[in-house]
DNA sequence: TGATTCCTTGACCACCCGGTCAAGTTCTCG
DNA sequence: CGAGAACTTGACCGGGTGGTCAAGGAATCA
């Protein structure tokens, strides 16, 4: 039964609970983690972990849940008011760059969530938020005869391609700087191979 | 226990094991998809499937495997004894995205395989292998001067990331045409948004 | 202090999973 | 034809799973 009154104490426990089956759930995967894991892992017994949670598949739902926000909201911090969109996109990079390289855990689970019938249908609506906000982007740059006209969905696809594959292999396994990273991949997107 | 003799009808079997499960697993994913769902749907006894295979891993680990082979001869012929190395890039991406529109099921395979502890090695090795290609390519270009002097191996990833993600969004997600897809793939990839 | 709510315990349950195997059937070939 | 190999059956096993719950301890009120 999730509970609507949590004291401090509560809170406190709720959130080892989330943070401890990210990183299970990021190590082993999703199905092969059992609740039984994460609780052993704390050294609680199993009762707690249904005090705070409905089900294991709650629990993963809420990390996709807050995940994002706290993506989104770093990201709309990052673009500020900066009126130019191509340094709006940049800006982008950046952040989700940096984000996901202080929330590692989290982009493993979103790898699993995509793959699994049950959470795809979130994570994908996630994904077309993101995916418009650079869209966006992009349209106005058009307007601005900054970049050429392409349809904007294909390119902010292709641009969420090369941050998504370069955060895996140089931010998440290979632990490079955030920045020199970030540069690459804006230089790619904006120049492509023989600009 | 696996078998060394096989005769034409147990080929048969065996490669209606491995593609019923190829889809059960693309469908529903890895776990839960279990043996009996597999072969309940062939409508067979459990004994059959593990008289082809060890083990349900083996079963996926032969689909990787196989899957990959297929995938790289198909590359490597698309290549034939082209001379230009930017145009040997163009014709694997197409390639690519011709292959994985004819083996939908195999890219879901993947990227459960790649979010899995055990199957992530295998499916490393076999992306090194791709990107070791594409980043030979890129330094031949670069010795023309044909392309700017950069990373080959992080240009090589993006290019790579570019096409996994319109892959999905546009052929496996969308049914769009391939040969559409591959052009704009091959445009982010080689003018990017400002060339 | 007692009463109430919040939190925790861990044995327990029903179910299903991957995998085995003795027995039976079908095929091949001499 | 018969013998042996290739294939199939499906009941069965040990073990682990997600999830429940009656009971007990700790905080916080009155």
């Amino acid at each position: 039964m999730v509970r609507a009154k949590l004291t401090p104490r509560g809170k406190d426990r709720r959130e080892q609970l989330l943070r401890t089956g990210a990183s299970l759930f990021a190590e082993r995967g999703f199905h092969p983690t059992s609740v039984s894991d994460i609780v052993g892992a704390i050294g609680v017994g199993k009762g707690v972990f249904y005090w705070y949670f409905q089900s294991k598949d709650e629990l993963l739902s809420e990390l996709l849940k807050s995940g994002h926000h706290e993506l989104r909201k770093r990201q709309q911090q990052a673009l500020g008011d900066e009126p130019d969109p191509l340094r709006r996109i940049e800006r982008g990079i950046s952040a989700s760059l940096a984000w996901f390289a202080e929330h590692r855990d989290y982009f493993s689970i979103i790898q699993f969530a995509a793959t699994d019938e049950t959470f795809a249908p979130v994570l994908h609506r996630n994904e077309e938020i993101g995916l418009s906000d650079t869209a966006r982007h992009l349209k106005e740059a058009m307007a601005d005869g900054r970049i050429a006209d392409q349809d904007p969905d294909m390119l902010a696809r292709a641009i969420h391609g090369v941050i998504g594959r370069l955060t895996r292999d140089y931010v998440i396994e290979r632990n490079e700087d955030v920045d020199v990273v970030a540069e690459l991949a804006q230089s790619f997107c904006l120049r492509g191979l023989t600009g």
